[in-house]
DNA sequence: GCCAACGTTGGC
DNA sequence: GCCAACGTTGGC
């Protein structure tokens, strides 16, 4: 199993919109970075839990648990011209970008926030504590996963 | 709104 | 293939 963190503005998709999805599921679309791309299409594996990260927002943190319930696919919104996302140079046949589906596993009570997150040795190398890290898809250890886990609060039911 | 950091683009 | 210019990201 690979663990990974998602990062998305609120103001565009929220953890809390996602929960009033349909199956409280979404494809993850519009990622336009070929790390990102990479690491859905030759990294992450139906059932690989990831973290919901908000940036540009109040109280950039994590606020909750998605896991991956459908591998890499070609995301549509490449090919729509009335898409933020549409991308002209692609094609259904040679489609450029993909995307999983994620499914809400947990929304935290509190998030933890960056500050927190910075000020926690063990997540000293975690990537999006990195300087200059703009990803919007990153990898996260098993290590410090469990670290991020062990500085939750109170949480909430599913 | 500022600004540092980074990825992409395109001329050569 | 280089690299300057440009656009975007994201914390503050």
């Amino acid at each position: 199993v690979n663990h990974w963190l998602l990062k998305s503005e609120p103001d565009v998709f929220s953890i809390a919109d996602l929960a009033r999805r349909p199956g409280r599921s979404t494809g993850w679309e519009g990622v336009r970075n070929y790390q990102a791309r990479n690491f859905m299409r030759d990294g992450m594996t139906v059932g690989d839990p990831a973290f919901f990260y908000h940036s540009s927002c109040p109280v950039p943190g994590i606020y909750g648990v998605v896991e991956v319930s459908r591998g890499a696919h070609p995301d549509p919104t490449q090919f729509d011209p009335t898409s933020d996302y549409h991308d002209p140079k692609s094609t259904p046949e040679a489609p450029r970008w993909v995307q999983v589906a994620v499914t809400l596993v947990d929304i935290w009570d509190e998030p933890l926030s960056l500050t927190t997150l910075r000020d926690t040795p063990a997540l000293r190398d975690m990537a999006i504590l990195q300087r200059g890290n703009r990803l919007s898809i990153t990898p996260v250890t098993a290590a410090e996963w469990r670290a991020v886990l062990a500085l939750r609060g109170r949480r909430t039911g599913r």
